[in-house]
RNA sequence: GCGAAAGUGGCGGAACUGGUAGACGCGCUGGACUUAGAAUCCAGUGGGAGCAAUCCUGUAGGGGUUCAAAUCCCCUCUUUCGCACCA
């Protein structure tokens, strides 16, 4: 027989719903705990994704009630987005009716699972009370200088019709449908998430955040310090500085190597004929599209572009050359191109015949130009550099660029990988930026009072190669807020991953309607402690959260400096080895497993199987023995509920109780100390739930109940009393109707956690491993007082120990308490 | 190429600061119950030798430190993830 799994579940769903235990109070007396797992984009119906990443969620939020903190787990849906508009079409409707019908379908699938959500708090970034505030974030970022509008060559998806932060582009494709990304000039707005590079590199305000996702923000704001030198031109005005971080081989410096992009260069092409070398070259290298310019396998070229610049610490006449190899974005847009000490000038040097020159020696082994296979990057003795030869390499950066500093040829500088982030999307699904676009007053913010700027209903959606915004006249066409003459309005809107930035600061006041969120309340929830999601939102997403949050905070509008004090990234669910997707043909549908087996079976197949930020490689063979564990609790309280709930609490500790009761007892307060540990030190849920089936099989293991005297009873009942307050964060639906079948009266979230008693985790008895020579060669018994020495002698006669050791010299014997005993032989 | 993590039975995974490798679960084998199946229960289950006690071997591969290594150190290989002409 299966256990009633459908009845409790409805059952108990319903009382946490009646008695609102998930509805967070923004004040107690309690101590706050924020649990907070990253809100879904509704995608219809919920996916095995979704179950795993919320379990564990779920299992921390009612620990920590258990625990007797004041919890919040919220829930809302990251609604604007292509694929939501991409739905609607492919519906034949709006995604303004998808989105809402989706999300009623997923806001049941969660409730059918029993997660303790605080549902009075949901958010979805697509209506208009959320994005509102996304607006009045914009217009403060725009008041601030942190928004800006430039022109420049963006990432444009062409499946999306829209355009792509550099994050957003894997591969040289859209992280979202994998389309080929190619670049396109377009006017967009940019937040200046570089004016936080510094501030963004300094973890110490997390808690406790993987090392992993640490290593990959940081590379990815990538700070490199160097020195920015000043070269004249040759016969002409202009100067050009070069970003380098080796100051130290300037003397070595060759050649100057410039990106067809560079303005000097656009300037140069005007005066050169269509037809010759050098404007047919850069023409060339510039419709190359970028992704493909910087491939590794693209081979480096270049045309000299006849002119020289001035090496300004020794004068030398260095060629100009316009190479594809040099990126505009990075650093001045200039290099100094030194052939003997990097070896992508070494490779073009060679190729073009440049001439080069050594400016580091190997300080043993002194090398020639003609012995050069490769540029010698290693540190060295310059030679061949004024008045610091003879200096290490190393040591010389510095004063090298303390000397260009006296001397105002150039300056120590730091440079970053990091790029302002680029958040115009031409699409219709999303939010507006506030701008209007007056031929008097030019850009003008749209003022409070008008806010928000609503997305007009009537659009035509469609295969349009243009933003549909942009189709809706009444819309666009509108009054300067200034002037009151004719404006448009901006058509572009925001990136998605702005809605996302500060969410988790909504959840805490999301009924606000005069602020985002009220500081009072912001205060008492932030930062979130517990943050879960996936690995690969390790620097999009958690990046642009933690730059919101420290402009909000520079507004004024919270006070802590991260978002989220501690993250866990959680795996994804596979099967097969490959990511479970419905793309994949692979997908198991929650809602059937649900039905089947109920949602308690799934939740502890999810957290057993592997530990949290590992992949769970589904079984359904697995989810069946889970399954059968919860079966097999339920029958032992069935079948024993007089027997546990008359005993249970009777044990005084007195009274004669036999070994295996003494065991049994031992197990109790073995596990209760175990899970209490795993889940609180190493969210390891999965050696949690191994933990309690053990304890399960102890307690199966008892069998001969009537002749239990009444202690032993006691014992027994209380081995049984335990496991729903184990269970509950991993399945709580059968928890509380087993805790209530033995005739409790609270809820288990009101129960406390389970203490476990010292002075039974003492073990009369202990075994050794005795050891020879790092080899088992038996086992021993003892009682648990006796001394090192009663140790040593009781191994040493062990009748296999002797076996080894006759007639031979024991040199010494170590003892390791309570676990073995070592015997070394010369 | 650079950076990070990881390699343990047929499978998912345990082993926390070096101290019984393989907990727990799945699968498999044998048995009980049953007309039969499902369910359940009992026993076994890294490989090898042996009736057995017991012994040998074993944590990607090779070396080392140690009384003792899955765990620490060095080298090699493989896999996954991130970055990739960043000057």
């Amino acid at each position: 027989m299966e256990y009633p799994f459908h009845k409790i579940e409805k059952k108990w769903q319903k009382i946490w719903k009646d008695r609102e235990i998930f509805k967070a109070n923004d004040h107690s007396d309690k101590p706050k705990f924020y649990v907070l797992s990253m809100f879904p984009y509704p995608s219809g119906a919920l996916h095995m994704g979704h179950v795993s990443n919320y379990s564990i969620g779920d299992a921390i939020t009612r620990f920590k009630m258990m625990q007797g903190y004041n919890v919040l787990q919220p829930m809302g849906y990251d609604a604007f987005g292509m694929p939501a508009e991409n739905f609607a079409i492919l519906h034949n409707s709006h995604p303004k009716i998808t989105t809402e019908e989706n999300i009623d379908i997923m806001r049941k699938q969660f409730d059918m699972i029993g997660f303790g959500l605080d549902w009075s708090r949901e958010v979805s970034t697509c209506r208009p009370d959320y994005y509102k505030w996304g607006q009045w974030f914009f217009k403060k970022m725009y008041e601030n200088g942190l928004a800006y509008k430039k022109s420049s060559f963006v990432n444009w998806c062409d499946e999306c019709q829209t355009v792509l932060a550099n994050e957003q582009v894997e591969d040289g494709k859209c992280w979202r449908c994998d389309g080929v990304v190619r670049q396109k000039e377009l006017e967009q707005w940019f937040f200046r998430i570089t004016n936080y590079a510094e501030e963004l590199l300094d973890f110490s305000g997390v808690l406790d955040w993987p090392e992993k996702v640490k290593i990959m923000q940081t590379n990815w704001i990538g700070k490199s310090y160097g020195t920015n030198i000043h070269f004249k031109l040759e016969n002409e005005e202009d100067i050009i500085t070069v970003f380098t971080t080796r100051p130290d081989t300037i003397f070595g410096c060759t050649f100057m190597a410039l990106p067809p992009e560079h303005p000097l260069v656009t300037r140069w092409l005007k005066q050169e004929k269509e037809d010759s070398e050098l404007y047919q070259f850069c023409e060339r290298i510039l419709n190359e599209d970028k992704i493909k310019r910087s491939a590794e396998d693209t081979t480096k070229e270049g045309i000299f572009s006849g002119r020289y610049a001035i090496n300004p610490v020794n004068g030398e006449k260095v060629q100009i050359w316009i190479t594809n190899y040099v990126l505009m974005e990075y650093g001045t847009g200039a290099v100094m191109a030194v052939p003997t000490h990097d070896q992508r000038d070494f490779e073009f040097a060679l190729k073009y015949d440049i001439p080069m020159k050594i400016v580091i020696q190997h300080p043993e082994k002194p090398f020639t130009l003609e012995e050069m296979k490769e540029a010698y990057i290693a540190e060295g003795i310059l030679v061949n550099s004024g008045k610091f030869n003879g200096m290490e390499s190393g040591a010389s950066q510095k004063a090298i660029s303390e000397w260009m500093e006296e001397n105002q040829l150039g300056e120590q500088t730091v440079t970053y990988r990091l790029r302002d982030w680029g958040i115009s999307r031409q699409r219709y699904w999303g939010n507006p930026i506030p701008i209007i676009y007056c031929e008097n007053c030019g850009e003008v913010l749209v003022p409070d009072a008008d806010l928000p700027v609503l997305l007009p209903d009537d659009v035509k959606l469609g295969k349009t190669t243009k933003n549909p915004l942009l189709s809706v006249d009444e819309w666009v066409n509108t009054a300067c807020p200034k002037c009151g003459g004719p404006g448009r309005r901006e058509t572009d809107t925001m990136d998605t991953f702005v809605d996302s930035s500060w969410y988790f600061a909504r959840y805490s006041d999301a009924h606000n309607d005069k602020m985002p969120f009220s500081r009072d309340k912001a205060d008492y929830w932030l930062p979130v402690d517990q943050y879960i999601g996936g690995i690969e939102h390790a620097v999009m997403h958690l990046m642009y959260a933690r730059f919101f949050h420290k402009f909000m905070r520079d507004l004024g509008m919270v006070s802590s400096d991260e978002p989220f004090a501690r993250l866990l990234t959680q795996g994804m669910v596979t099967k097969d080895g490959a990511k479970m997707s419905k793309s994949k043909g692979n997908a198991v549908d929650p809602q059937y497993i649900v039905d089947r087996y109920g949602a308690d079976t799934v939740r502890v197949f999810m957290l057993f199987a592997s530990p949290p930020e590992k992949d769970v490689e589904w079984s359904d063979e697995g989810m069946k023995g889970s399954f059968r564990f919860l079966n097999r609790i339920w029958r032992l309280f069935e079948d024993n509920i007089e027997i546990i709930k008359n005993n249970l609490g009777t044990y005084s500790g007195n009274g004669s109780v036999d070994s295996t009761l003494k065991e049994l007892r031992f197990s109790t307060q073995f596990t209760i100390k175990k899970v209490l540990e795993d889940i609180k030190g190493r969210m390891q849920f999965n050696t949690a739930i191994a933990a309690i089936m053990e304890h399960l099989n102890h307690v199966y293991s008892i069998i001969d109940l009537e002749n239990l005297n009444k202690a032993e009873l006691a014992v027994y009942a209380e081995a049984c009393g335990i496991i729903p307050r184990l269970l509950y964060p991993f399945a709580p639906h059968i928890a509380e109707e087993l805790w209530q079948m033995t005739g409790n009266k609270q809820l288990l979230h009101e129960s406390g956690i389970p203490e476990y008693q010292k002075e039974f985790l003492v073990r009369d008895e202990v075994t050794y491993v005795v050891q020879i020579m790092g080899k088992i060669r038996g086992k021993l018994e003892i009682s648990a007082n006796a001394t090192e020495d009663e140790i040593k002698a009781a191994a040493l006669d062990l009748e296999n120990v002797q076996k080894y050791t006759e007639n031979k010299k024991i040199e010494k014997v170590i003892v390791i308490p309570k676990k073995l005993v070592s015997i070394v032989m010369g």
